[in-house]
DNA sequence: TAGTTTTATGTAAGCGCTTACATAACAATT
DNA sequence: AATTGTTATGTAAGCGCTTACATAAAACTA
């Protein structure tokens, strides 16, 4: 591999020469330029990012950790991620927190070490002490994901208030009055906050909230499915269900389907992040988006603008959740 | 940060006794090894990763090249791979092709360029004679989902004829005779090979391939759907189909329900790749198993035993589709 | 005890770049 | 022509490690 030595004899200049016709930063004639670039061709040079790194202090890398890989989420945001620093000729380091507090830190400390120039995060099981620790730190950080007062400049997040707002309020408009609730844990503050919306809405539709029809569960299918056998067991009158993930809406209606309860015609469903199903899954679900992709890029040009001053980006760090009507949700009566 | 020579100097020993202790590739004696240490941790010393890959010219990370970062397939494929990866302290850099030739090309320079120790590579669009040429080079590359047989030694593949072989031969075994086929592009070896593995069954139980009935899809979902219109277009007798993915099986049942068709009543439907679908779906789909996160987990052993010298794994270069029998196929008459 | 081998540690030269500073080359000013 | 100002290029000191080689210390040997 030729380096950047050899250039610089072949093409008859210093060693800072080459080095400043690859970043040029500093005025180089056209002539010796010309000079360079026709040496770096000919060797097929390729520079070392590792040395420019050391040299530098700047690794132009930045470490992703997410809780997970797969499932229908993190993919189309590592896509974006991806596709954003590439195109700055950033390069992304990914990790896995499997939503564990040692793994994430774990993880954390694994990226750092790297020499990652920034992290974005989209962790869930570490403390927000922790992340306000982190952020002392020289690495800037950014969290998806995830609000915190005092980093909210470094969060972008989902109005999950309003979210969950928007998604009662589209229920509450079609007639339903007795309506249970499928939720996030409650340890984690999006779970909390979409309720509060759900609680909102009913208060403004002058509805109770009847705290045994709402069920904690995990945001999973089988969150979702156990909260539907306990709210069934109850033998309450239920003629909606609002779920706070898409996942728990799909394991809910599986469990009334199963049992021979008609969705939407016995009962309406309402799910949460717009996740994309196969098509031909029926009924189409009713449900309010979770833009989490459009997060990741966002994550991605904070950094830019940010670590890497660039000025090609603008950022935007709150998200707005928007209502799809489909067909898992009708009028009552 | 504190650096190396911080530690020594508080350790009272030299640069090179410290990096011994890191690397413990030599012997250090017990008292100054605790000195060491002791040193390392009252400093919170972590060491520059950027400095330990320029002087032993070893990155300690390996590309992976995927055609998506999204879908069913690739994040369970990431999530394995980082963590064999990760569990030898390897990291991962990854890039995505999106199934182009020149993205492709040029994600690998990018991860070339980033002193990786080895690649993993998912790709599609790259000609055989291009990986040919890449492997003369030093940077060691595993190829995932591809087989090549002048680079046989670094491939991870599935055993695509069988699959197809598999998955008609169940079929047949359910009595059907009007069997359609919906393909993968030719242009795929993967889809090519299940393709003869189809017809290899057709062969054994004497029927007919009839080239009328097997369209060229392109493994998505529409492509299920326009090879289904298209099939349902011809007015021929046809009670079962075979698709060279589930997502292609997945439209082209969606057709036929909308069209009144009943499944399997009517036609019977089988898979490729055993994805996971949220389990609300029905019928459920029968199926052929493609285990590309056990795959990629391969492709992350190949690289520990093959580039970085452990012998904590065995690899095993190929897989063996397996039947998963589900709902979507009954037997005919 | 002197001589030999073994083992533990130190010295210093890189790895391939960047960049502050020095200097040479040239142009503009008087 | 001498002075000053600009601009282009070179020199060399790092960046934080690894590692070949040198050396000192310890353990044997006879």
């Amino acid at each position: 591999m030729a380096t950047i030595y050899d250039v610089s004899i072949l093409a008859g200049v210093s060693l800072a020469t080459v080095s400043r016709v690859m970043n040029n930063n500093t005025k180089v004639s056209d002539k010796t330029r010309q000079k360079v670039l026709d040496a770096m061709a000919s060797l097929g040079y390729r520079p070392n990012t590792i040395a420019q790194s050391l040299a530098s202090n700047c690794s132009n890398s930045v470490g992703v950790l997410v809780s997970q890989l797969d499932g229908p989420f993190y993919g189309p945001m590592m896509t974006e991620i991806e596709t954003a620093l590439r195109t700055a000729n950033k390069h992304v380091i990914i990790a896995a927190g499997h939503a564990d507090e040692a793994q994430e830190k774990d993880s954390v400390e694994f990226l750092l070490s790297r020499g990652c120039d920034a992290l974005i995060l989209d962790v869930e099981a570490v403390s927000d002490e922790y992340l306000i620790e982190l952020h002392k730190q020289k690495t800037p950080i950014v969290l998806i994901n995830r609000y915190i007062e005092a980093l909210k400049d470094n969060c972008i997040y989902l109005e999950n208030e309003r979210g969950g707002y928007l998604a009662t309020e589209y229920i509450l408009s079609l007639g339903h009055k007795d309506i249970a609730y499928i939720s996030g844990p409650m340890y984690k503050r999006d779970a909390r906050d979409r309720l509060q919306g759900h609680q909102r809405a009913l208060a403004e539709h002058k509805v109770m909230f009847d705290p045994a029809l709402c069920f904690e569960g995990n945001f999973r299918e089988f969150g979702g499915s156990d909260g539907m056998t306990h709210l069934l067991s109850l033998n309450k009158k239920i003629t909606a269900v609002v779920c706070a993930s898409d996942q728990m809406a799909s394991g809910a209606i599986a469990v009334c389907l199963e049992q021979g309860i008609r969705v939407p015609e016995d009962i309406s469903f309402i799910g949460y992040d717009n996740t994309p199903f196969p098509k031909y899954i029926s009924p189409k679900l009713t449900t309010v988006s979770n833009p989490i992709d459009e997060m990741g890029k966002m994550a991605a040009f904070w950094i830019l603008q940010n670590v890497y001053k660039s000025d090609k980006v603008t950022v935007d760090c709150s998200f707005s959740p928007e209502l799809f009507i489909r067909d898992s949700a009708i009028s009552y009566g």
